[in-house]
DNA sequence: GTCTATAAGTGGATAGAC
DNA sequence: GTCTATCCACTTATAGAC
């Protein structure tokens, strides 16, 4: 039905196109759980070009990590200028930087593969990154964000259940179950209209 | 060195010991990033033993869900006989159950097999029972822990999070990096030395 | 109850054409 | 810059012996 052949773009283009359709297909099905060839599908090209592009799986995946990772410090740096604009404090401010987070679930391909990376602690390549990533985000709630290591550890919390109920998918059955909306609407708030939005199509 | 054998022992005890090593597995390296190999060097035996025994690796994962999640509810139910004993209620009473949670650690095997399958929620045979459990843990919290909506999502929270430091083996690092220690500390408390022991060893 | 041997399939990576 | 063809290693599962 559509093109055969992709048309012919700048690498540093692909690249980024690649790094995106990577980002959701490894957010959604883990690092083993997703072959080459699937991201290459959700980019519409070639399996080899995949391949080619970044030398080998595991080290598209560090970049996508890398990507994420990028993206999520951005975020929250603008968010905590945002918030001393309106000189928020103490609990508004914390309240602020969630709805920031949240705000994160819109951009498919960020939250999702560095939960999975998470997991992945085992991983000679992998799980010394992961780890580092999440101490980086530790220190930056701690010490940027100015929230003790109490508060830094609430608000992590927070993080992973969220995290946890998007790879679950659970918003996709907000409808039909009584305890998963409950439990939704605890977690999302005024935002979970967003949420069910942003999770509804994909393959 | 030691046995190329594996002694003849009943099916039934054999099932029990493959469960254990596959939960520990699973619970390290994913679903899709074990090989039932792996398993079988784990349980001292051979791989087509493992698959002849369970069927495939797929309803072997599924038996080990089943198994953690039971010995969850099993934990729960007799942590809250104990504090209703103790007459906690309130703030004490929900601290009591964390506790308890974190002595889960000890039993490798329950935890991070369940938290892997949180992560597979598009898997069709796999993610209705992962969302399945995860609410029914919900519901235990809500209901029979008599916990409301807002404070069973936060002890869901900090569940999450204690189990995606485990996942990351945040624990084997606690000594080199002081950022880690302090995280470590808080989220696990006087616990901490139960946890950095459990954490030591392995394969 | 447990193993060895192996079939059948999949997936990451390489070579080379266009 | 991108593809087609293909190799080879690995993995699940089956068959059948002991």
């Amino acid at each position: 039905m559509s093109e055969m052949k992709s048309e012919r773009i700048p690498a540093a283009q692909r690249r980024e196109l690649i790094l995106e359709a990577a980002g959701r297909v490894f957010g959604e099905r883990g690092y083993a759980g997703t072959t080459t060839d699937q991201i290459a599908q959700a980019a519409g090209i070639s399996q080899p070009y995949v391949v080619r592009m970044f030398g080998s799986k595991e080290r598209l995946f560090v970049e996508v990590l890398d990507r994420a990772e990028r993206r999520l410090r951005e975020l929250f740096s603008s968010a905590l200028v945002d918030a001393d604009a309106q000189e928020l404090s103490g609990a508004p401010r914390r309240a602020y930087l969630g709805r920031a987070y949240i705000d994160l679930v819109e951009e498919s391909g960020i939250l999702l593969p560095l939960m999975q990376a998470f997991l992945l602690g085992h991983d000679p390549a992998i799980g010394p990154r992961a780890r580092a990533g999440f101490l980086a985000i530790f220190r930056a709630l701690r010490d940027e964000a100015g929230f003790g290591a109490e508060e830094a550890r609430d608000f992590l919390a927070q993080g992973m259940l969220l995290n946890t109920l998007l790879a679950l998918q659970m918003p996709r059955h907000y409808r039909e179950d009584p305890d998963a909306r409950e439990l939704l609407d605890c977690v999302f708030g005024s935002k979970i209209d967003l949420v069910l939005d942003m999770t509804k199509a994909e393959v």
